[in-house]
DNA sequence: AAATTTCTGATTTACGTACATCAGAAAAGC
DNA sequence: GCTTTTCTGATGTACGTAAATCAGAAATTT
C-alpha cells in the first residue's frame, strides 16, 4: 500500500498537522522539525493522493475558451471537443466555459479576453490573432495572476504561459516535402491557399513549405499567396480564377480553412490530376480524400489540444510546472488508406491518453 | 454544485443507504422504490464521483503484460511505456506487472497466461501468438473471470475481450498506397521483409500491402516474403542476399521488425535509390528517415496502446461497457518532416491522453 | 392473526487529504 | 524567573462515496 500522512507523521515522530503543515508550506515549523519531515516524505516516497486532495479542497478551476466562429469546420471541431471536456470537467473540478469571437478579428479578442479577466476565471486558452493590442491584453491577464495559453496559433513566446499547437513551421516542411515527393518529376508551378497573414499559424506554414520548395529538386515555383479569409466562397472564387490563369498548375497547398470552396473549384475544372495538400481532417477534406481530389491531409488533433491546454491551465494555476515533452501535439499525416473512421456524434473522450 | 447521493436521497424522499443500494445494484429494493429513486438520479442528472468512490473503495486492480523478450525495439518501447503506467498506476488503484516471454512462442504464452490466471489477476493484456493453444489459454482466463486483451497483435474476435492495436490490414494498405506514389512510374519489383507469418499483424499488413500492389497502376510484382524473425542480422543476410538477386529492385516494405539490420544491408550495397517503408518509429527507423534511407514510417504508438488497454482491462473488470470508437488506435504516417523530437530517458506521459 | 420474510431507514465507519481550532510545550526576550 | 512569542500536538470536521450493522416497517406466508 501506499504511504499516507498518517505514515509520514509516525515515521517523522510528529503530528498529523506538522505534516499537513510541511506538505502545505503554511507558516509554524521549525527548521528541524521540518527537514525531519521531509526526510520521511522522501524515504517513505510519498506521493499525494490527488483524487482525495481535491475531493477534500474542493477548489474548481473555472478557465474560458474563446474561439472563432464562423462556418470554419476545424473551428467547430474544436469548439465541439472544448464542449466534451466541458462536460468531462465537472470530474475534474474544472469549469470550461466557451466564449465565440469574429474570426481574424483583435479588438472583438481583446475584448473577449477583458472579460474573461473581469469575470475572474482561473485560465484562459484562445486562438490567438497575432496583433500588439491583443499581446498586451494577454500581459493584463498574466498580471492579474491568470494563466493563459494559445490554441492552434501562437504569439511570442514570451506573452503567453504555453502554446498548445503544433509545429507549424514542420508542418509547412512537410506539406512541401509530401508535394514534392508526389509530384516527382512532374513540371509545372504550385499554388498557396491561405487563409490569412494575420494569424501566425498560416505565415509560419507557409514559411516552411516554401523553404522545402526552394530546395526541392529544381526550384519548382510558388504562385503569389491566394488569401481566402478561411471562407469556401471566397477560396472558390480565387482557386478557380488561378485553375484558370495557370493551367499548368500541378500542385495547390491548402494551408487554411475553406477546403470546400476548393474541393468544389477543382470538380468545377475537373482537374483531378492536381496535387492538392490540404489541412485538417474535416468533413470537406475527408470527402476530397475519399474522392482522390485531395492526396494528403495533415492534421492536428483538436481533441489532444484541448485536452492539453486544460492540464496545462490547471498546471499552471497550481503554479506546478509544465512538461513540455508530454504536451508536444503532433502533426497527424492521412492518406485516403489510413483515413479513421468518421465519428458518431457522440465524439471520442479521455485521457486520456491519450 | 453537482448533486450527490444525498440530494438524490433527498429527492426521491428514500434513505442513503436505499440510494445506495440501486446505485452499486444491492439487492433489496423494491421495484416501485428503486423506479423512484432512479428517476431522481435521472432528473438530477447524478455522475458518480469517481475519485470519492475509488477512495472510499480502495480497490486495486492487479494487471498482467506479457510483452515478448528481446531486442525489438519496438517492443523494448511498448514495455517502457507499460512500466510508466505501472509507476502511475498507483494513483489509479491499478497495479501492473510486466512478464516477458520469448518471441513468437506459444508454448511460452501459454505457461505465463496460466502462471497468471494462477495469481488472481483482474486482468491480462499480451502480444499474442495466433495458435490454438493460446485461444484455449486465454478461454481459462475469461472462464475465470479474467480480462483479457490483445496487445499490437489480435486474435479471432471471440476469443479475446477487445484488441488494443491498429487495424493492421488498412496499415498495409497505406504502405502500398504511399509505396505507389512514391515510385510513380520507376519500374522495378518491391520486396517485403516480415518477422514471422505466425503472428496475425505481419499476415494483416501484408495482405492490405499486396491488394494495393495488385491494384496499382500496371500491378506491380511483389517478391516473395522475406521473414527475418524480426532478428537485425538474419534480416541483414535476406535483404543483402535480396539486393544482390534482383539489382532492379525499387522498393522494400520491412513490416515487421529488424529494421537495423534492413538498414545495415542497404548501406552495405549502397542502394539509398530504394524506397524504403518501414513500421513503428524506434531507433534504427528515426535513424534512417533521418539519414534519407527510409522513406516514410508506420508507427503504432505504444504509449497509446498500453493506456488504452489498461482502460479496457479496468472497464472490463467492473463490468462496464467499453466505447469502442473511443479507444481506437491511430496508423501514424511519419516522414522525415514531421518527425517528433527524441523523447528524453522520463519518456511521455499521460494521457491522457493523450 | 401470528410468524416470517423481505424491504427500508438511520446511523456509523472508512478512504486520504485539507483546514481550522485550541491547548500545551518550547524557545526567545526582558 | 516571568512573560511573550513561536512552534507543535491533539482533535475535529469536511469532501462524496462505499459498505456494514441493526432496528423497524411493510409485505408475504402460514
Amino acid at each position: 500500500m501506499r504511504p499516507t500522512v498518517h505514515d509520514i507523521a509516525a515515521k517523522a515522530g510528529v503530528s498529523l498537522a506538522t505534516v499537513d503543515r510541511v506538505l502545505n508550506g503554511r507558516p509554524g515549523v521549525r527548521a528541524v522539525t521540518r527537514a525531519r519531515v521531509e526526510e520521511a516524505i522522501e524515504r517513505l516516497g510519498y506521493v499525494r493522493d490527488v483524487a482525495a486532495a481535491n475531493l477534500a479542497k474542493g477548489r474548481v478551476y473555472p478557465l474560458v475558451f474563446i474561439i472563432p466562429e464562423g462556418e470554419n469546420p476545424f473551428m467547430r471541431g474544436l469548439e465541439a471537443e472544448a464542449r466534451l471536456a466541458a462536460t468531462r470537467s465537472s470530474l475534474e473540478r474544472t469549469r470550461i466555459a466557451i466564449v465565440h469571437v469574429p474570426p481574424f478579428d483583435a479588438d472583438a479578442l481583446v475584448t473577449a479576453i477583458d472579460a474573461a479577466i473581469a469575470d475572474g476565471v482561473a485560465g484562459i486558452a484562445a486562438v490567438a490573432v497575432d496583433a500588439p493590442a491583443v499581446a498586451a491584453a494577454i500581459g493584463r491577464a498574466r498580471a492579474a495572476g491568470i494563466a493563459f495559453v494559445t490554441l492552434v496559433s501562437d504569439l511570442a513566446v514570451s506573452v503567453r504561459d504555453h502554446f498548445c499547437g503544433v509545429d507549424n513551421v514542420a508542418a509547412g516542411r512537410t506539406a512541401g516535402s509530401l508535394m514534392a515527393r508526389f509530384l516527382g518529376a512532374r513540371p509545372g508551378p504550385v499554388a498557396v491557399l491561405a487563409g490569412s497573414m494575420l494569424v501566425r499559424d498560416h505565415r509560419e506554414r507557409l514559411e516552411g513549405f516554401c523553404a522545402v520548395m526552394a530546395d526541392a529538386g529544381g526550384a519548382r515555383r510558388v504562385l503569389d499567396v491566394l488569401e481566402g479569409q478561411d471562407d469556401p466562397e471566397r477560396a472558390r472564387a480565387l482557386v478557380g480564377q488561378c485553375l484558370a490563369v495557370h493551367p499548368e498548375l500541378a500542385g495547390i497547398y491548402s494551408l487554411g480553412a475553406g477546403n470546400a470552396g476548393l474541393i468544389a473549384a477543382l470538380e468545377a475544372a475537373g482537374r483531378s490530376d492536381v496535387c492538392v495538400i490540404a489541412h485538417e481532417l474535416t468533413e470537406p477534406t475527408r470527402a476530397g480524400l475519399e474522392s482522390g481530389l485531395v492526396d494528403a491531409v495533415l492534421n492536428q488533433d483538436a481533441g489532444h489540444e484541448v485536452r492539453s491546454a486544460v492540464r496545462v491551465l490547471r498546471a499552471k494555476a497550481d503554479g506546478l510546472p509544465v512538461i513540455a515533452e508530454q504536451e508536444r501535439i503532433r502533426i497527424d499525416i492521412f492518406i485516403k488508406e489510413n483515413l479513421p473512421p468518421p465519428l458518431d456524434d457522440t465524439g471520442s473522450a479521455r485521457t486520456a491518453e491519450a
